[in-house]
DNA sequence: GTAATTGCAAAAATTTTGCAGCATT
DNA sequence: AATGCTGCAAAATTTTTGCAATTAC
């Protein structure tokens, strides 16, 4: 993993990472390529898949993997826990901590050298469940 | 979540959870169909994947994101936790017990209804990362 | 008999890459 | 000046879907 070389900085690396930041919830690149066309219409979608590779290579931001669908990009690197809503789709981050994981006890067990980890919720968010809405407990899915 | 209606029993679908649970590693769609097809030669990916959604919608067994490339299957559906090697792709089991999420409070905390949650541990297993081999630390990345 | 399931092929969705020109250090 | 970065378009990868025929219950 390249971490040495500084990061040239460049208007659209910039606008990614301002934009990202300024983003509520954790945005798919898609998302993400909308709002910085507002600031930069003629970047592309390409340069910010590898901006955004980039940036999580480095460390400066974080990539997230909902389960389901596209990836998820979040401003905040340092560990902390996401829950996910099946039904919107949304991701956000709950409070409370990194997740535990007793790093020594799992590489002796495992004989990895552990890197990081992520810990990700899987539920039904306010909006979408209210009240007493029928859902169902398990391994989600929405229809087969 | 459909989870009412029984499960038909076709050849198909009893191979695939066959193999999955024959598998040693955590399995890909493509792989599994590779190792189908040495059972029964005429089946198609799409059924493969159909089917894997399905099993995995109706908690029979476990999608897993790896965070990096295509998602693996897990014939073992109860909560446990996982180790990626972000270097060969492998995925395996961590012994010792779920990943602790304490539901009460982050219900309470996010408002959702929690339906399940997955942990995943990025490393570099003992195959890739012999001895002295010299990794950097930090979310996962292979090059920019 | 009915409804679910299958294979095939085509499509959709997401992400990556080749390349020539431009920008940053 | 050298190297990295960008936009564009094309490609690669992974997963889903339409449909007619078949199979399980």
């Amino acid at each position: 993993m390249a971490a040495g070389e500084p990061i040239r900085r460049t208007p659209q690396r910039t606008a990614i990472l301002e934009q990202l930041r300024s983003a509520r919830a954790h945005p798919t690149a898609d998302q993400l390529y909308e709002t910085v066309r507002d600031i930069l219409p003629r970047v592309s979608l390409a340069t910010v898949y590898r901006n955004l590779q980039l940036l999580a290579n480095r460390g400066v931001i974080r990539k997230l993997c909902p389960g389901e669908g596209p990836m998820r990009f979040d401003a905040e690197p340092s560990p902390h826990r996401h829950i996910y809503c099946v039904r919107c789709g949304r991701v956000e981050d709950v409070d409370g901590g990194p997740p535990q994981v007793a790093q020594p006890e799992v590489e002796k067990s495992t004989g990895y050298r552990i890197l990081g980890c992520e810990l990700i919720i899987h539920g039904c968010c306010p909006d979408c469940c209210t009240g007493t809405d029928t859902i169902s407990v398990g391994p989600v899915g929405e229809s087969d």
